[in-house]
DNA sequence: AAAATTACCTTGACAGACATAGTATTTTTT
DNA sequence: AAAAAATACTATGTCTGTCAAGGTAATTTT
């Protein structure tokens, strides 16, 4: 169980990327996401799930994802979010801003 | 002059180990180390003197760095930066860091 | 002489990540 | 059956790195 030495200030930022990216392939509730972010890493880094939250919180008040309760008529109450137009946009605009600062700290460090 | 669309957040965290690079290759002084990173990346980043300083000052603080003044008898003062030991396995710590979180990054966006 | 550049420094604001704590239900273990 | 662990959500407050804005002072260019 090697769990995460990533340091929060190397993530900083991709956060909301990451989200974007899990909901871009389908809705997703909240805790399912930290558990998808586990797995698909190999237990490296694990999404808090304050980090998380407040990173949906903010997606969803610019519009780039919304919110719904799935209708669990038993178990638990959940959360479903998806991806919005503006999300998927927003999505593509990350990405190249990531590929644009990785050629650049790689020519830095 | 394309100037610098670089996220802060997507930065953060790199700002020092840029520094510990630069100094690597000998010592220099603040203002110097802005230009050099201006020219390197052809104009793309700008590291903020605010921002610079305040690594500048971390480092030294934790005795990543040692500072001194330049002895020009003639011209504005410089105070210049030398990598010590410690400075050099930050480095390669830093180093290591972001090389994984940069596959852990591209594994999930 | 005025403006721009070189070179340094400080202060305070801001925002994102996260520790911590709390609620409530369900599942697993003892 | 009771206790513990896991599932699932939320709120509050702290910390830290980046940066905007401001300042000083000398030198160089216009």
């Amino acid at each position: 169980m090697v769990e995460s030495n990533i340091s929060s200030d190397l993530i900083r930022g991709h956060i909301d990327t990451i989200i974007l990216k899990l909901l871009g392939d389908g809705d997703k509730y909240g805790y399912e996401i930290t558990r998808i972010i586990h797995s698909k890493t190999n237990g490296e880094f694990e999404l808090k799930e304050a980090t998380m939250y407040s990173g949906l919180k903010r997606l969803e008040h610019e519009g780039s994802i919304l919110s719904y309760w799935g209708d669990e008529t038993q178990g638990g109450r959940r959360r479903y979010y998806s991806i919005t137009k503006k999300g998927r946009q927003l999505f593509d605009k990350n990405k190249k801003n990531w590929e644009l600062t990785k050629k650049i700290i790689e020519k830095l460090i």
